[in-house]
DNA sequence: CGAGCATTTGAGCGAGATCAAACGGAGTGG
DNA sequence: CCACTCCGTTTGATCTCGCTCAAATGCTCG
């Protein structure tokens, strides 16, 4: 049986406000654990919702995609991250969820974790700064999409895949991207050979160095730069306001 | 003092599962009424967060800007919708709210409403459901701006705001815009001259009559299947779990 | 009635898309 | 272990949609 108390992500799962035996409580609202292969769906678009999830091991993309086959991917989610909150309220699922490799996960039962939530008004709170840490990165996202050129674009992106991979003991500056450029692209509103020679040119410049799917961030302030160029006070604000 | 229990929209401030017992209980949390001037803010990034806000009458936009100069607005707020809650649990704002017109809000005290939520689990869920359909919005604007072309984003503000608007009894397929063409274009990711253009494409197709602001939709389905046609079943089946 | 701002419309331009082709790495089967 | 295949990636050439710059018109509100 998997155990919220002994999991080294809890602290990212269900950050802050809850006591040690609060934690304790919280393993009766983990309903098991969950093997997938690369490629394979976590849940479809239209699925019941019964639980949410918490990423173990692995990385998964959640998407919405249209008649045409045009596909607009709407977040990344990595280890100590939990996938599913887009649909916490709704009955079915809003999205559609893939792992990009083989990944492992706790499921959290939604009715459980409901009922907990009358007990521990703390635990509601943090199911609230959940949500909204979600609405921050998509309103950021929104930004990204409206106001920033393919380039900024691009180097928002590896920033926050850098600050967030760093934020759970992984290494700032230098990591394995898990997602195609097609991905990358959907993400960020771009096709896959802009992506592509995005990264030759950064690469060029010796911003970074990109070799295959392995990324290497040269200079993360002169990254900073042209991205706070653009993005001004805001993006530290936030970033700010992150951190607490 | 103002009275939720009297309050036309209070059914949209906080749908579903409070009883008219509980939704007395609310009075307590709407500490004053405020007035805003056309242009004025309600608050600005950085500013400390001890409230939200539900609008009685007026329409508002946040917006987030960039050190140069350039602006992305997140959102329209119409009467009967809440604004701020992208900063519900964050101790400042993070964005910038700015009425479009002169408008009258209830200022709902945050402590006030944690303290009432305790005691009243049904609201939590309420705020829960209202950060979800914040989540859900925002993850349809992604779309919006990640694969639509320009008429498509258009077209989909225009079927949005409609619903929205007949949502809460305002007719359907014709109103006042209270927003500038450049307003919709940051909202869009375009300019307003591409705006301004396309309102008259659309216009000589019949598919809407444009004259200043105000706006009519001759041919809703026609919209529609423009749209649709683009993001799919996605839209109505968005729409549908929004409707529960 | 006048000033300032919003809107419309035109002309030309450019960032990113599209189309196309070659390359390379990973996995598979002989 | 190697050859083959498939898929992801890189790079080039050309096109196009929406942007930029510019000028005229028309509201709105003092």
């Amino acid at each position: 049986m998997p155990r919220c108390s002994a999991c080294t992500f809890a602290s990212f799962c269900l950050p802050g406000g809850l006591n040690r035996r609060d934690i304790d409580r919280l393993d009766s609202v983990v309903h098991g654990r969950i093997s997938l292969h690369k490629g394979e769906s976590l849940y479809r678009l239209g699925d019941p919702v019964t639980s949410i999830y918490a990423i173990r091991v692995g990385t998964l993309k959640s998407q919405v995609s249209t008649q045409d086959g045009r596909v607009q991917i709407v977040g990344f989610h990595l280890p100590g991250e939990l996938v599913g909150l887009d649909s916490l309220v709704s009955p079915q699922y809003m999205s559609h969820a893939v792992a990009l490799e083989d990944a492992r996960l706790c499921r959290i039962n939604l009715t459980a974790l409901r009922d907990l939530a009358v007990a521990l008004p703390g635990l509601y709170n943090n199911i609230l700064r959940l949500m909204a840490n979600e609405v921050r990165h998509d309103h950021a996202m929104l930004r990204t999409l409206g106001v920033l050129n393919a380039e900024e674009r691009l180097i928002a992106f590896l920033l926050s895949l850098s600050a967030r991979l760093s934020a759970r003991g992984f290494a700032a500056s230098e990591f394995q991207l898990r997602m195609t450029r097609e991905e990358i692209g959907s993400y960020l509103g771009l096709k896959l050979e802009t992506i592509s020679r995005l990264f030759s040119r950064l690469s060029e410049t010796g911003l970074i160095t990109v070799r295959h799917r392995s990324v290497k961030l040269n200079d993360l302030n002169g990254l900073r730069l042209i991205y706070e160029g653009s993005s001004g006070a805001l993006a530290s604000f936030q970033n700010h306001c992150l951190a607490n």
